[in-house]
DNA sequence: TACCGTTGTGTACAGTTGTTCACTTATGTG
DNA sequence: CACATAAGTGAACAACTGTACACAACGGTA
């Protein structure tokens, strides 16, 4: 008698891929994960994992997808939070920090696929950073903030913010969460970071004419 | 009757760690390499392996060490070969473009590392780069090309540009090392990223007063 | 020359891996 | 209700893994 567990449709799905990012919380890397270890985390038989992916790549990749309903939480909590524009920074990062302290895993597996063995999931990703530089351009156009810059410059100015606020993920992602000191370090060199960028932004090319 | 190959002394040993370095060079991650891998990839016994290294983190670690030596190598060069201050940029991009170049593996594994599963491993790349940035600190003192700016400020400075010229690297990688025309690209991104960071030094503070 | 520590080799073994197969059970549509 | 399909299960396999052991050849030193 084979006694078959009753679960919501897609429920085992879930358990997969939430057990990987689980094993990755935990400080595992993900390319370094086998199959029957991730089944084993969610509790599910081996031969499972086979009727939703085809293979740990697969899995990957849906995560990634996942990844941009993350970010895009994110990005729309800043919109809705950013009022005033001389806060803007600060507010950023903070919303930034305090997202990856409640997904932790998720950005785990983020930091670690920029430089994963799986082409597509690097692509994936970085397409992810693309489409939220190009957002902030959006935003920074809309808002009036960067009236003075071409539309080149304008990418490559947010192109840089963004991938100064990836780079502090390693950062953070680095201490205990609850180390609050170091957080808050991380939390002020970043907004330093973002500052300093949009400082060089403002007189850019005003000075060589 | 057992035929021993006669090597040089460690010679068995470099080619374990530059049989782990190949490895990832193909896209392997370096989390996912096992001893027998690397052992086959160096045409060298399983066993010999337990001579040189304890484990696979332990392999890690000694590879982060030579890649100091290349990172330091890279730092003489550049030393040595910037001499005019309005091209110092453009030359610097270009001395760690030529580098990565010719050291893929290591750069490959120092990508990795950042967000590696190896604690130690991590926090020596890390290390490597605080370094680089505090020697590129003292360079920009000597040379008198940041005087207005206090230490902490430079500091900040120089961080960000290791870590924008850092993430370039993942940029560099994931394109072909013979595609001229994305690594042109990348090369001018880069370069554009100091100079507006650089735009934002020579501003700083000057306007909050 | 005799000796000893280092390094390389072959064999062995138990544990784990990915994947296949034949099966049972649940679910939702006609 | 019947039935096709999706989603679960357990047993089995060959291949591979890390690690242990005993032994052999080398290099240097006394």
């Amino acid at each position: 008698m084979v006694e078959k567990q009753r679960r919501k449709p897609g429920e085992t799905r879930e358990k997969l891929m939430s057990a990987a990012l689980t094993l990755v919380g935990k400080g595992r890397h993900f390319a370094s994960l086998g199959i029957r270890e991730v089944t084993r985390q969610a509790g599910v038989v081996p031969t499972s994992f086979y009727r939703h992916f085809r293979n740990m790549d697969d899995l990957g990749l849906q995560l990634v997808d996942e990844l941009g309903l993350v970010l895009r939480r994110m990005m729309r909590e800043a919109r809705n939070n950013v009022l005033q524009a001389d806060k803007l920074m600060e507010e950023s990062v903070g919303i930034f920090i305090s997202h990856v302290q409640a997904n932790r895993s998720f950005f785990f597996f983020m930091a670690q696929g920029l430089a994963g063995e799986s082409r597509a999931v690097q692509e994936g990703i970085r397409s992810e950073m693309r489409f939220f530089a190009s957002e902030l351009a959006n935003d920074l156009r809309r808002l009036r903030l960067a009236e003075h810059l071409s539309d080149g410059d304008l990418d490559m100015t947010c192109d840089l913010v963004v991938r100064s606020v990836a780079f502090s993920l390693t950062d953070l992602l680095g201490v205990a969460p609850d180390d609050d000191y170091q957080i808050d370090q991380i939390r002020r060199r970043t907004t330093r970071f973002l500052q300093l960028i949009f400082v060089g932004a403002a007189h850019w090319k005003s000075e060589g004419t």
